[in-house]
RNA sequence: GUCCCCAUCGUCUAGCCAGGUCCAGGACAUCGGCCUUUCACGCCGACAACACCGGUUCAAAUCCGGUUGGGGACGCCA
């Protein structure tokens, strides 16, 4: 790949969320573009009236934001660009390589089912190509495309691919309201735009030679092409609303880092040799088409969550802990000690692979405990009181209530009943936790701070004795 | 039906273009072990794949042909 001028683009379409096919595919666009030093445009398509709606462009500026992708151009919006449209149409209807043509919808649905009947292909017959018929109402226009030769192009992923003319058929450019279609739409665009590398899913394979004819047509340059393998459900079927959590923002909210997502995306379709963790410096630098593979994939969650546990623990508390406040908000946890919050992603880090998880995982330092019932039965038991009692009281006058110090306490207590940390390790958990799983019991306490952690401990203590009374 | 594309562990993939160094490497998941105050983290190990059939070749995961399987397209959707 040479250094000319590389402009790339990702041009969604405004009919449903972002979701991470649509986002790998920016990726890609993205990763070549600042790869190369390119420029990385925004396309809105809205000719499709009936279906965009402009909450879900705006879906996609935010997902594409949160991403980090972010674009040199647009968004444009091809429901302004009509007039580009209109003047190109004009043009290949006077030098003759596009005409209109008359035939009603239901008239072409016959045809087409005709001709399928017949095992033949379902394409437009040409009835009034050659027909010079005028503007009329309910006429469109079409491409007069080539009757026979072939169409070769260099996929940059897939290689040569070749089409038979005669597999295509006239299509329509300008539809009968006046508005226009995608393949018209986007080859005008892309040539306005000067775009030099075409990046797009597999399912465009078969537009482009039709895209191709039609910039014959307009007498512009073709772009490079790349088709991106398509990415699939864990059925094996094409990703749909179906699978679940598939839109960006779904990840997002699953306390997914923008970071871990790319990644995961990029890895999808593309290696670099064994490497699986890439920062996003290492991404645009690395990237390239030849290592794009063919075949369409399943996207790997437990591999992606993985993947964000290892961010997670790679990144820095006091980041961490501002993420995470907008995820323990939700949970019902605000107006929080900064300090603490970050004391508490401490000890979380290596427990959680999301967001939501470590909220969820940090409740116990911010609200009320209760006991889980089994955990209550098991561990906070009367022969403990001793022992429970005479930590209480040490605690109390600990010098130092950190990590450090409170694991010396703890060994002078075990030296003295002459037990192990074992036995108490657990009934501690609970009384400061309410659960039998919580991070190490000496972080718990620091985090908690010495009056909270000895509230909790004597809370515990006449719990037991109020079982003893009533038992 | 016609055309286009694809095919390595359960999943993502390396290797394929320039055939031997591959009885196929890494990661996730799974299973076992170590560490250990619980759960994790971390570390160690195990399981597990070249879709099939032919051809070319001294030699094929790698090249060629076919078969099967999967996906896509054939819209006044994008």
């Amino acid at each position: 790949m040479n250094t000319e001028n590389v402009v790339t683009r990702f041009p969604p379409s405004p009919t449903g969320t972002l979701h991470i096919g649509g986002a790998r595919t920016a990726l890609f666009n993205w990763l070549f573009a600042r790869h190369h030093n390119g420029r990385f445009i925004l396309r809105i398509e809205d000719t499709d009236k009936a279906r965009s709606t402009r909450e879900d462009t705006e879906i996609i500026v935010e997902s594409m934001k949160w991403l980090g992708l972010d674009w040199d151009e647009g968004p444009y919006f091809q429901s302004q660009r009509t007039e580009i449209y209109a003047e190109c149409i004009k043009k290949l209807l006077s030098a003759g390589k596009a005409y209109y043509c008359h035939c009603s919808q239901e008239e072409l649905d016959q045809r087409r089912k005709q001709a399928k009947d017949k095992g033949l292909k379902p394409k437009y017959d040409g009835k009034c190509r050659d027909l010079n018929l005028g503007k009329a109402p309910g006429a469109v226009v079409r491409l007069k495309s080539p009757l026979s030769g072939t169409i070769n192009f260099k996929d940059l992923v897939k290689g040569v691919i070749s089409v038979d003319t005669e597999e295509l058929d006239d299509l329509i450019l300008q539809r009968s309201d006046g508005s226009f279609t995608y393949n018209f739409a986007v080859v005008v665009d892309d040539s306005k735009m000067g775009i030099t590398y075409v990046i797009r899913g597999d399912d465009h394979v078969n537009n482009t030679p039709r895209q191709i004819l039609i910039y014959q047509a307009l007498g512009e340059p073709l772009p490079h092409y790349a088709h991106l393998p398509m990415i699939l459900g864990p059925d094996r079927t094409p990703l749909s609303k179906r699978h679940g959590a598939t839109s960006v923002l779904a990840y997002r909210d699953m306390g997914v880092l923008p970071h871990a997502l790319v990644n995961s995306l990029a890895r999808l379709g593309w290696s670099h040799g064994d490497q699986e963790e890439f920062s996003i410096q290492e991404l645009v630098d690395l990237f390239s088409l030849t290592h794009v593979g063919k075949s369409a994939g399943i996207f790997n969650m437990e591999k992606l969550l993985d993947l964000n546990g290892k961010y997670i623990r790679a990144e820095d508390d006091a980041r961490l802990a501002d993420l995470l406040l907008p995820f323990l908000a939700d949970l019902g946890c605000s107006g929080l000690d900064k300090e603490q919050v970050k004391g508490a992603v401490r000890t979380l880090k290596p427990r959680a692979n999301t967001l939501v998880d470590m909220a969820q995982g940090a409740l116990f330092y911010f609200k009320a405990i209760t006991y889980d019932k089994g955990a209550d039965e098991k561990f906070l038991r009367p022969e403990l009181l001793t022992i429970l009692e005479d930590l209480l009281a040490e605690l109390k006058i600990a010098p130092e209530f950190t990590q450090k110090g409170l694991e010396g306490v703890f060994s002078a207590l075990l030296e003295k009943h002459q037990i192990k940390l074992g036995k108490i390790a657990q009934p501690v958990r609970v009384a400061l936790t309410g659960k039998t799983v919580s991070p190490g019991i000496f972080e718990v306490m620091e985090v908690l701070g010495r009056e909270n952690a000895i509230k909790r401990l004597a809370n515990a203590i006449s719990h037991i004795k109020g079982k003893k009374a009533n038992g």
